[in-house]
RNA sequence: GGGCGGUUAGCUCAGUUGGUUAGAGCAUUGCGUUGACAUCGCAAAGGUCGUAGGUUCGAGUCCUAUACCGCCCA
């Protein structure tokens, strides 16, 4: 169903095509026209009357861009992969549903806010959360639109209307809901943990959003003094002497027969002086350092977990800043690197050191600023996610959800059956804020969908709300549903969810995909998507990853505007295979400008085609060998996209096409029909009826790819065609756009295909070998010279194809000839034998017969080559193993073989 | 430590049920412009498909081992 076209403007200018394709003065008319024409919008409409509920829509929501964000690679990546998927079965008549929306990003808005508040000499605790979350919005409502405006640049077909935002009042009260419920279910807890702090940001972060670096640094060696007073003492080394500070314990491992004599027994903590056991531990190392561990709950997660096993006491000598607390003693205040120097210059002087080694650390850092993570003992809110995981597990390992590529299934169920407790709060301003109140009279908690103002336990109205926001990534796991109405069952919600793809990178695998899994079967019972296609990163030409230090970034912004959207988005989609990685160079897509200019210009050919035909034909159809092959092979190149897109491998099928128009439909057949045309009559008509068919095809499967420049061709190609008497209308006619017209159906060959082909091919090479004897010849080629075969059995039929031949190969019409067999082989002539073809190019006085045998022997000795392989391929367990049709295919090639080689010999008999 | 990916032409990459002379784009070389396109055309050169084994009539493609590069998890 097409939607009514507004009368809104016409979606190209009335004057003649220009040379080159000028995106500039399209794509943005286009898209206009496009959105104003609701294109974009689903046929079938669960909020309009006449919904069919039966026919299963394609849904994909987009993943939500950074709300203040700017476009990015990685956008123009995703926008491409999914407009394609979107605008593919949009063409296929399935209604299709893209949900745009943006994403809050709380650290990086938050951030942004702050950022332009100390341009004002400002901080966010100076003017008060509520002033701040004000002026985050207003910075919202002021940067939001942009990405939105830089995406529809992409030529995304998303339905814009849908458009949704994660601080919507919408989203929110999703959020509330899936908090308070699993809250309910017992899902959801509070309470003290070892969490990932980020002392700059000062918020707690989760396991994921940690990223581990490997850096040089130092293993500090020193002595653990036994408290009895004797000199004796357990060596012990650490990477971070500052956490000595903290230490509850010193462990060894129970067999280690090194120390076994003091476990149970007192040490001092150096220069604290604090006295704290030794104990017994298999998680020790014996070989790793000392093999005795200093333990620090407060401040490792390795010795968190002992220090629970073995009810020690658990200190945190840092504040929110990293700073050492008061449990620091002379060292409180201290920045923690700062106490690190300090501290073991101290122990250094008082003799506890040891020695010092160099030491490849693994260093816990932040994702955001990079800034290095500290363990530290916090309380906050979790996702008890055992059971969600365990769901999310069951989904893809039952097929209800599928990930393509496949490896990606192994990651995937590695990370689910690991995983941790979730954090989710934060200490942000920016966010949706934890729907829980405390009541300062009786201590009690209340959870509620609603904002509250009294305790729900003792009614107090000395209640205050946790002042932590949720993890951003709590909400966008709510995505593909709460953007649909969630929790309300709105009739979208009804009609769009499950939605169908799931199309990101795979950086986010964990982050979001898994979540939404999650959340998804938790809340609706149905996974959110029965598919996850994952993409790769876009790294620049030599595998570097972009960065701003680098200076190795490619705007998408910049090459849309030198290149042409299409040009950017066929060299996204044609360069990399799913999930693979792929090298951008903006070489590749100038490459794909010209693909872009290819295509115009084979329109305007077309276009001007149309002329010469007459308004109807005398007769029926008479297709010349060309007429068959192309669409013989445009038939074939259908199917394959068929193929290729059920499997995902756009990519694939995206060349194929472009080999196809360029070295096909261009090359080959466009030529062959200018002297089609010029025969008139009949043969123009026909003619001119296969250039519509192929090039309509052609727009058809490659508008997913190139949309601006497929919908502008198409556009002057239909009015062309209806200015026409003939019309030339594709079957069911012509559709108002090419956005929204049909994908062109998969048809099987009716059995005439292969001759044709097989015809057309032998035509092909003959023209080759011609034109490469001329170019060896040096003969210019603006000369025309005959020529002269000797086809045996292929008489007819290149004398069918003179015409062609002798145009292609720029041979003297009034001299070619075929004939079946030569009496005497033509003195002075350049010779070569193709599939048993003789071709002679008498070029007097051009030629040297000693050159001429050398090249002929040496042609010769090639098909002496090829029959030995054969010969030894066919009399191998080959001939019985294999299956028929290979056989057979390779004995044709011997045949071939043979028939040349005999004529070669005869020729360099003949010029003896 | 575990897992995954890559290794194919000078560069960047395709090559998905194994089918027998391995493809593209860019770069290089030669020739060529009076109407589709110089953002082009015609032609040329360029590869023991990382290495070593194995399976098979047949391996870039499947299996095993291994080297190097990269990523993820711990």
């Amino acid at each position: 169903m097409i939607p009514a076209l507004k009368n809104i403007g016409v979606p190209m200018p009335e004057s003649a095509l220009p040379k080159t394709y000028n995106f500039a003065a399209t794509e943005q008319r286009l898209y206009q026209w496009w959105e104003r024409n609701e294109f974009f919008k689903p046929t079938n409409d669960p909020n309009q009357p006449g919904l069919n509920p039966a026919v299963k829509p394609f849904v994909i929501s987009i993943p939500p861009p950074n709300v203040t964000g700017e476009l990015h690679l990685g956008h123009a990546m995703f926008v491409a992969m999914e407009d394609l998927m979107i605008r593919y079965h949009r063409m296929k008549g399935t209604p299709t549903l893209w949900v745009p929306g943006s994403d809050h990003a709380g650290i990086a808005t938050q951030l942004q806010v702050e950022r332009s508040l100390m341009r004002e000499g400002l901080t966010r605790e100076q003017i008060g959360r509520e002033e701040f979350v004000r002026r985050a919005w207003e910075w919202k409502e002021k940067y939001g639109g942009i990405i939105f405006q830089q995406i529809r640049r992409l030529g995304a077909s998303c339905d814009w209307e849908r458009t949704r935002f994660t601080l919507d009042e919408g989203l929110s009260h999703a959020v509330r809901e899936a908090f308070v419920s699993l809250y309910e279910k017992g899902l959801i807890y509070r309470g003290p943990r070892l969490i990932n702090w980020s002392p700059g940001l000062r918020t707690a972060v989760s396991d994921l959003e940690v990223e581990y670096s490997e850096e040089p640094g130092t293993l500090y060696y020193f002595k653990y003094m036994l408290a009895d007073g004797s000199d004796e003492y357990i060596p012990v080394a650490t990477v971070r002497p500052e956490t000595i500070l903290g230490d509850t314990a010193v462990a060894v491992h129970p067999e280690d027969e090194r120390y076994q004599k003091y476990i149970g027994q007192k040490v001092l903590v150096p220069v604290l002086g604090r006295e704290i056991f030794v104990i017994a531990d298999e998680y020790v190392d014996r070989e790793f350092g000392t093999g005795a561990l200093k333990i620090t709950p407060g401040h490792d997660p390795n010795d968190y977990r002992i220090g629970l096993a073995h009810g020690l006491e658990i200190i945190s000598v840092l504040d929110e800043a990293a700073r050492i607390n008061q449990n620091g003693g002379i060292y409180a205040g201290m920045d923690r690197f700062e106490c690190r120097k300090k501290l073991w210059k101290d122990m250094r002087a008082a003799g506890l050191v040891i020695k010092e080694e160099s030491y490849m650390l693994n260093v816990p850092r932040s994702q955001r600023g990079g800034e290095i993570i500290e363990p530290l003992l916090s309380t906050q809110w979790f996702v008890r996610i055992q059971p969600l995981a365990e769901a999310a597990l069951e989904a893809v390992r039952d097929g209800r959800v599928q990930i393509v590529p496949e490896r990606f299934t192994k990651v995937y169920y590695n990370w689910l059956e690991n995983i941790q407790d979730w954090c989710i709060s934060r200490q942000l301003w920016w966010g949706h804020r934890i729907p829980v109140w405390y009541c300062d009279d009786c201590g009690e908690m209340t959870v509620s969908r609603e904002d509250v103002n009294a305790c729900a336990h003792c009614s107090s109205a000395h209640i205050h709300q946790d002042p932590d926001v949720l993890d951003t990534w709590f909400s966008s796991g709510l995505w593909p549903f709460s953007t649909l109405g969630w929790p309300e069952n709105t009739p979208d919600l009804k009609y769009f969810y499950p939605t169908s793809v799931l199309e990101t990178g795979y950086d986010i695998l964990f982050f979001w995909v898994a979540r939404m899994i999650m959340l998804g079967l938790e809340f609706t019972g149905q996974a959110p998507f029965h598919t996850v296609y994952l993409h790769g990163l876009i790294r620049d030409e030599h595998g570097q990853k972009m960065s701003k230090s680098k200076g190795n970034v490619i705007d998408p912004l910049e090459v849309m505007n030198e290149l042409g959207t299409d040009a950017l988005r066929f060299t996204l989609l044609v360069g990399s295979t799913p999930g693979n990685d792929m090298n951008l160079s903006v070489k590749k897509v100038e490459a794909n400008r010209n693909f872009a200019n290819k295509v115009w210009n084979a329109g305007r050919f077309v276009i001007g085609a149309l002329d010469q035909a007459p308004s109807s034909p005398k007769a029926g159809a008479q297709w010349t060998l060309a007429d068959s092959w192309v669409w013989a092979r445009l038939r074939s190149l259908t199917r394959e996209v068929e193929r290729l897109f059920a499997g995902y491998q756009y990519g694939e099928a995206g060349r194929q096409i472009y080999e196809f128009f360029w070295s096909e439909f261009a090359d080959w057949y466009l030529e062959i029909a200018k002297l089609q045309l010029m025969e008139g009559g009949d043969r123009a008509y026909y003619t001119a009826s296969t250039l519509v068919r192929v090039l309509d095809t052609c727009l058809r499967l490659l508008h997913p790819f190139t949309p601006f420049v497929t919908e502008e061709l198409w556009q002057h190609l239909k009015r062309a065609c209806q200015a026409h008497p003939a019309d030339f209308a594709p079957k069911g006619g012509w559709e108002e756009a090419l956005i929204a017209a049909h994908w062109p159906k998969v048809q099987d060959d009716e059995g005439w295909e292969v001759q044709k082909i097989a015809g057309f091919t032998l035509v092909q090479d003959i023209v080759r070998a011609i034109r490469n004897l001329r170019a060896e010849k040096k003969v210019t080629p603006g000369k025309k010279i005959s020529a002269l075969l000797a086809a045996d059995e292929k008489t007819a039929l290149l004398r069918s194809q003179q015409t062609v031949i002798t145009a292609l190969a720029h041979l003297d019409a009034a001299s070619f000839q075929v004939v079946d067999k030569l009496a005497e082989k033509p003195q002075n002539a350049a010779s070569v034998v193709l599939a048993g073809v003789e071709i002679y190019l008498p070029l007097t006085g051009m030629v040297d017969v000693a050159m001429e045998r050398t090249r002929l022997e040496k042609e010769l000795q090639e098909a002496l080559l090829q029959i030995g392989r054969l010969e030894s391929l066919l009399g191998s367990p080959f001939a019985q193993k294999a299956p028929a049709a290979v056989v057979e295919k390779e004995k044709e090639k011997l045949a071939d073989f043979y028939q040349t080689a005999d004529k070669l010999k005869e020729q360099l008999k003949s010029l003896s």
